[in-house]
DNA sequence: CGGTTCCTTGAGAGAACTCAACGTCGGTGG
DNA sequence: CCACCGACGTTGAGTTCTCTCAAGGAACCG
């Protein structure tokens, strides 16, 4: 899909007013840090599913973008039509950090639920560097923790562990604030990202569901005996250890 | 195993006379960059297999450090005992790119060969943001780049397209000019990192030098059909697209 | 030279996959 | 209003790729 960059297409975004709240990027700096974020983001725009990718593979890699609202899942198509879903990204999540090096996309982007994403043009990232240590540093954290998640996961574990870490990310990412979460997307698209068959994914929550682990109605879980997931997933090293790093002045 | 940091024991490096070259991450970069990140670095150090590890899973995530020559894993030792190898580090890589958001380590690193690396404090690296906008934008390329692997890599693939992407990334990287390459670590460490079992790896390799794809002979291997190679590696989309970022001033 | 580690090959086992069928849900249109 | 359709979720049966177990040979080291 084209991205319509005429200025009557344009709406540039609201901070204060976003959807993504606190877990923005941008959450917890100064308000003229903010400022300048400000003045990088390009405007905001709606995605759909179905409607076309955001961007394609092989795509000149121009603009990064920042999920305001919904799901977007990157992934690859190989030779054969095969897509593998590389990462989810929820509100709040940067698209585009794996293509920081590279003149073009290696993965494609497109919704997995009705969403919302604000467009940086990847020249004004590039000119935080100047502008903002601040911004640039958050912005190497970010790319730094997706390295760490993607190498976890990126280990050999069964599918019960798998899909528990899975879960337990999910819950976390989505902070609901209870022990409820909505999966926004398919058995088939979590399948696909944890390198499990579809049938695998639905036996797995199926069997936990037994075990009194979690309750499954549609999209949506409920989870019994977190202890339990954590127990499961422990071998995936999924350690949530964030620290936001000061800048040493 | 604990840091000897004590002067007597210090030696700051000398990057005109490094075994790593232009494969370093500073290559090509002016001479007051290097000269900025010189000041950086704490001092190098020599690291052998066998002798515990550079680091440890958990430890305070105070350096980072960079190849000087030999090889580097790192890895994550569950519960259980099982060692699961995240990545290889060659010369000019850097090492704890996946622990720039933390405050401890979230794997460990220990030599596969005998090894040099450089020490880099890491409120040396933040202070970069203020004091090198362009080492900063490298950090970032390079933490892009290995979070672009790692997501390659996490996908599902058969055993042969595995080997075969793993092949060509180290000749690439290994950068030896010719159409050998001699793989420093063990059959098992490869089928550790590429989530198969040794035998596997073994058979996979056998299977190839039938096919006449390669020859194997210890750990030196030779590539007799590197389109072939490609072909197999097609899925896991290892593309090397990589550019220099220009800054924009 | 023993001892150890690594590499290689063979045979059987198992976890996840493929194929197939069925129920559900939501949208569409007669 | 409801039959039809497609997408999704779930469950069962059989298959397959890789793993585990086992063992022999090669290389390295004290």
């Amino acid at each position: 899909m084209a991205f319509d960059s005429t200025p009557s297409n344009r709406c540039k975004p609201n901070c204060a007013m976003c959807p993504a709240g606190s877990r923005c990027f941008t959450g917890g700096v100064s308000a003229d840090q903010l400022n300048i974020w400000n003045d990088a983001v390009l405007t905001h725009m709606p995605v759909f599913p179905g409607n076309g990718a955001l961007f394609s593979a092989g795509d000149a890699a121009d603009n990064v973008y920042l999920v305001r609202a919904g799901c977007i899942k990157s992934f690859t198509v190989d030779q054969d039509g095969n897509e593998r879903i590389r990462s989810f990204h929820l509100p709040g999540d940067l698209i585009g950090l794996d293509a920081l090096a590279r003149s073009h996309h290696p993965s494609s982007a497109s919704a997995v639920e009705p969403s919302q994403v604000c467009v940086i043009p990847r020249d004004r990232i590039a000119a935080l560097a100047l502008q903002s240590p601040v911004l640039m540093q958050r912005l190497l954290q970010r790319t730094s923790r997706e390295l760490s998640t993607a190498l976890s996961l990126s280990g050999d574990y069964t599918a019960e562990q798998r899909v528990a870490a899975f879960i337990l990310t999910m819950h976390d990412r989505l902070a609901s604030g209870n022990d409820k979460l909505r999966l926004p997307m398919t058995r088939r698209d979590i399948g696909n990202y944890l390198r499990l068959a579809t049938e695998t994914v639905c036996r797995v929550i199926t069997r936990l569901e037994h075990q009194g682990v979690l309750v499954s109605r549609d999209k949506t879980l409920k989870i019994e005996n977190r202890d339990r997931l954590r127990e499961l997933a422990e071998p995936v090293g999924l350690v949530e250890d964030y620290e936001e790093l000061a800048l040493a002045a």
